[in-house]
DNA sequence: ATCCTTTCATGGAAATTTCATGTTGGTGTC
DNA sequence: GACACCAACATGAAATTTCCATGAAAGGAT
């Protein structure tokens, strides 16, 4: 994992450089706004460590400029102000966390540790979804199911993502074919259950626990619960 | 996607084979340094996870005597060392990254991906890209196959491009078709399925594996794996 | 004039949908 | 509870539609 670590003091700078290294981190060094800009868009950072107050380009513009060149990697605004409106200052400037010095560094650590944890997790959902076991890699629009891999067709896939992003829910015929078909009013049409049977094949068929249940009178229901 | 696991540990091995084939990779075990050196030089491997630690010729000498041999594949390293000394070492040794123990397997599993992605759509040689075999290069404009060099036209050349940095996912015509030819809108234009067709003759007419695919309704993707 | 790019028409393959029929499950009556 | 009935659902195959590969030829660029 590699941090960003932008302050202007040296001092802080290398206090903080040599903890997160001591920590696993490796660490990447730069002295004001513009250069932590430039670090955070061209090189490969999995978080940055920003202090606000810094001359030039302070912190929050600092932010302000990395989200507006692309960089969607945390951010952490380190801070010796503590009032509210700082604090929402920096929020909307797109950091996800505020540390209010002085701090302890075990903290400092604590709050590293969860935003790269959220930043992997997010970085997930945005490729694959996943329910017990069954994976919907959305990248190359296939499945996997206990290490077998599941080609599906374009209605397959958008029926298996909707029921997948609405798993344990019930859903409706008519809010199927609607997100699925773009159906609208009820032509009497039964497409519905003849791709869930389809699916039910390629996903179920071979597989325990079935996940695609029928809800008599309901609808469907993806869910791994009876 | 084929992962090599190279850790001597049988249950430690046992339990990342076990996990990484219900996400859906194929998983080979090598269990010790110049077993995972030959299987990785001599199987078609897309990815190593290997421990740091293990008898004989330990993670570190393994990860360098498989660059040495011309493995180009991500390693990614186990250890349970989290000091600063033995991570820049596994840098320095050719690993592309490291995991701390104890991890979290989802985590092991978003990095596993993380390289997966980066690796299948860039092989970083300044100025080419390269996916199984097929190599791009963007300063002539030309690519190779099996040494046998490959002459393209403009527009052939883009969509290539296009193709092969976004390897392994699926595009959509209307993705193809606004990056390579600038068309924001459905005007009723196929040449995307020509502009297809004359690049599998050069590419993949006389090879194997075909690299690229068409998943009808959805789009074409470019890819090793059938 | 040549090579590149794009369009067009066509056959064929694959996906989608419909239809006819069999099966299941809920509901009400006894 | 047991039974019958009806609606809801499952199923397989057939029909239809959509989608794509292909070759030739027209239009553009250099």
């Amino acid at each position: 994992m590699r941090i960003l670590v932008v302050e202007d003091e040296p001092k802080v700078a290398a206090f903080l450089k040599q903890g997160l290294e001591e920590s696993g981190y490796e660490v990447l060094s730069a002295y004001d706004g513009p250069m932590g800009k430039r670090f955070a868009l061209q090189e490969p950072v999995d978080l940055v460590v920003m202090d606000v107050v810094m001359p030039g380009m302070n912190g929050l513009e600092t932010c302000k400029a990395i989200r507006a060149g692309g960089g969607t990697m945390p951010i952490l605004i380190l801070t010796a102000l503590g009032t509210t409106d700082d604090k929402v200052g920096g929020l909307d400037a797109g950091a996800d966390d505020y540390l209010v010095k002085p701090f302890e560094f075990k903290e400092l650590l604590a709050r590293v540790r969860s935003l790269l944890r959220r930043g992997s997790a997010v970085h997930v959902q945005a490729d694959q979804l996943e329910y017990h076991g069954l994976v919907l890699d959305l990248a190359r629009k296939e499945a996997v199911r206990e290490g077998l891999r599941i080609t599906l067709t374009a209605k397959e896939f958008a029926l298996l993502e909707y029921l997948m992003r609405n798993a344990d829910r019930v859903l409706s015929r008519a809010q199927i074919s609607e997100k699925v078909w773009d159906i609208d009013f009820d032509t009497g049409t039964n497409v519905v259950e003849a791709y869930v049977k389809l699916l039910r094949k390629k996903v179920d068929r071979d597989f325990e626990p079935k996940l695609i249940h029928t809800r008599v009178g309901l609808g469907y229901i993806l869910t791994a619960r009876t």
